[in-house]
RNA sequence: GUCCCCGUAGCUCAGAUGGAUAGAGCACAGGAUUCCUAAUCCUGGGGCCGGCAGUUCGAAUCUGCCCGGGGACACCA
């Protein structure tokens, strides 16, 4: 449990000890009080808002419940100091024993440091990239891809059981364009020469599935009408596909636990399934929808269709679930497959989208809701898109041609770590430029090798310990029982006080699914060391392995093991690799 | 026409679910080197948080109406 979460429950206790006195009313919710860091480190070491929050359900003024509060705070032996400030705030400062518990319990758990159990082991479903099986995938997809993946990682480090998952868009109108354009190939591999008309796909990647299928089949298919060969060409080609894009992810770190099958769900009866479901609570109707304002389509008719009623749970008009030819739509097999998903225990989702779909978020959370009586949670992210740049200018992609970047291209050029980390430092609603030039730059402007720069110079300074400084250890569970009392300097309090706040930022960023969080505060810690670092430049003295003497030095590599292991624990959930060293 | 995102320093962006004097980086001006080297650090200037109302002890954050930029709007996926 984190420094601040211990004292929340401080801060419960307390005021529940004030309500049996009579001071203050029994049954005060404390559910919106805070405790965090101040805005200022000179006002102390723990800020909270407790006094304001409860000074309205109280019917007291907050500088009243906030003295009665510090009476009872300062007796725990923790607290060294306790005062009112500004409107009502009550700010702490702690015992540095507590700080340095924290450093050792850092140091101990490495990697590890930040885990906490409070998901209590609650199912989470992440589903993210989901892009189409039509081919490899585009440098639009990765940010979605990494976004969901870290989401996953966060999730997992508090303690959700998460799993990864894909849903293949396997059964649309796409998946015949590219089994035609799959038979082409086939017959390419046949011997015929072939064009590729307008509206196929013309990518390379489909000719190896075409070799393959003669190598197969032979000439079985080449004659044969189309309605004949177009499963054989669909499975064929998805499988393919499904392959390409598997090693796509890899190179970009990511794993999916389950890949769930768009083309599976039609055939189960899912479908009919859970609009019968809907149907039951009253929810299904047919009807004729207003035409869309603005750009009406050109083929627009006025005809019945069969409706969910999702404007009963908030969206804008109600969503139609059959096509005019009667098949399903997308919506309605979504809905199916998210009903699976709570049927498989998942009350709690996360899909993760392109900018584009914003507009189907209403209806989606509408379903969810309608399936599980409001039970089933969804958060729906969207991610804005990614701008290419080369030094500064934008890079020319034109899908017509064929001649699109890929994700493959970007991650071999700059690195899985690069990529990774880059698409988090930015909140997904924003767009986001990725330069090649700065991304790969080795400076300060590129917050990658900021971040990487300042674990190699720790683990630098460890390995050189061995000779500048014999006698002392460098292993983890010595450094551990370091005295870190001798760290005396403000510079490395204030550091040791950033390695506590990992495990609150780490659950926060994971509550409330911004990964971003962790890649901001990863470039402040970095900051933070690159700072103390620099004192020893200045003063050779206060250098890591400058002090003196051996008790010192110890504890000052126990303060930079404990950075490390931040360090390490933030990249590990970035999915990004702490580098050992960086010469060269 | 409706809906969704965005608007914060000259530029690129954070801002923890309503808190204290709004923060970083780049750029600009000055200074400090070699435990991973100026690959970094320190100091300084720089703001009507798009605008106007409202909600309250308190608003960059919540509500409403405008302005500007981007995206989406039966049947595609």
């Amino acid at each position: 449990m984190s420094v601040f979460r211990t004292f929340e429950a401080e801060i419960a206790k307390a005021v529940a000890a004030l309500a049996a006195e009579g001071v203050l009313p029994a049954g005060l919710d404390t559910k919106n009080i805070v405790v965090e860091p101040p805005r200022d480190p000179s006002y102390g070491d723990l800020a909270t808002n407790a006094a304001m929050v409860l000074a309205k359900p109280a019917g007291k003024k907050p500088r009243e419940i906030a003295d009665a509060l510090v009476a009872k705070l300062k007796k725990d032996a923790r607290v060294t100091a306790a005062d009112v400030a500004g409107p009502g705030f009550i700010n702490l400062r702690l015992d540095s024993t507590v700080w340095q518990a924290e450093l050792r319990s850092a140091i101990q758990q490495h990697a590890r440091y930040g885990d906490t159990t409070i998901g209590a082991g609650a199912p989470v479903n992440v589903e993210y990239v989901s892009a189409n099986p039509t081919g490899p995938m585009h440098v639009g997809h990765c940010r979605g891809a990494v976004l969901g993946d870290v989401m996953a990682n966060m999730l997992a480090k508090v303690g959700f059981k998460v799993s990864r998952e894909y849903y293949i868009n396997d059964a649309g109108g796409q998946i015949e364009v590219l089994a035609r354009s799959t038979h082409l190939r086939y017959r390419e591999a046949l011997g015929e020469s072939i064009t590729i008309p307008e509206g196929l796909y013309p990518g390379d990647y489909l000719k190896p599935v075409g070799e393959a299928l003669a190598k197969r089949d032979g000439a079985k298919w080449r004659d044969a009408p189309e309605a004949d060969w177009l499963p054989a060409m669909k499975a064929a080609a998805v499988d393919a596909m499904m392959a390409l894009i598997r090693d796509d992810l890899a190179a970009l770190g990511i794993r999916h636990d389950v890949f769930f099958s768009e083309r599976m769900l039609h055939q189960s009866g899912a479908i009919p399934a859970a609009i019968a479901d809907l149907e039951k609570k009253g929810l299904i109707y047919v009807g004729t929808l207003e035409p869309p304002k603005g750009q009406k389509p050109d083929d627009w008719e006025e005809r019945p269709q069969t409706l969910f009623r999702a404007t009963q749970f908030g969206d804008d008009v109600d969503r139609p679930l059959k096509k005019s030819d009667g098949s399903f739509t997308y919506f309605a097999a979504d809905i199916a497959y998210h009903r699976d998903k709570y049927l498989r225990g998942f009350a709690r989702m996360i899909d993760v989208l392109g900018a584009d779909h914003a507009g189907y978020i209403k209806r989606v959370k509408a379903a969810v809701a309608a399936l599980t009586d409001r039970q089933g949670e969804l958060d729906v992210k969207t991610c804005n898109l990614v701008k290419l740049l080369r030094a500064g200018e934008p890079v020319k992609m034109s899908k017509r041609s064929g001649d699109f970047v890929t994700l493959r291209d970007v991650v071999d050029e700059v690195g899985k770590d690069v990529v990774r980390f880059i698409m988090l430092t930015q909140k997904p609603e924003s767009a986001l430029d990725f330069d090649f030039a700065k991304v790969t730059e080795q400076s300060k402007d590129n917050p990658v090798f900021y971040v990487q720069y300042a674990h190699a110079r720790i683990r630098s300074v460890l390995r050189r310990a061995a000779t500048e400084a014999p006698g002392v250890p460098t292993d983890a569970a010595a450094l551990a029982q370091a005295d870190l009392a001798r760290l005396t300097h403000p510079a490395q309090a204030a550091l040791m006080k950033i390695v506590a706040q990992w495990p609150r930022v780490a659950e926060g960023a994971a509550l409330s699914h911004e990964p971003h969080r962790i890649a901001y505060f990863l470039y402040d810690v970095a900051s933070a060391f690159h700072a103390l670092w620099n004192q020893g430049t200045e003063a050779p003295e206060h250098r890591f392995l400058g002090g003196g003497d051996p008790e010192i030095t110890k504890a000052r590599l126990a303060l930079i093991q404990g950075v490390a292991a931040v360090l390490a624990s933030g990249l590990a959930v970035l999915g990004v690799e702490p580098v050992e060293e960086m010469r060269g």
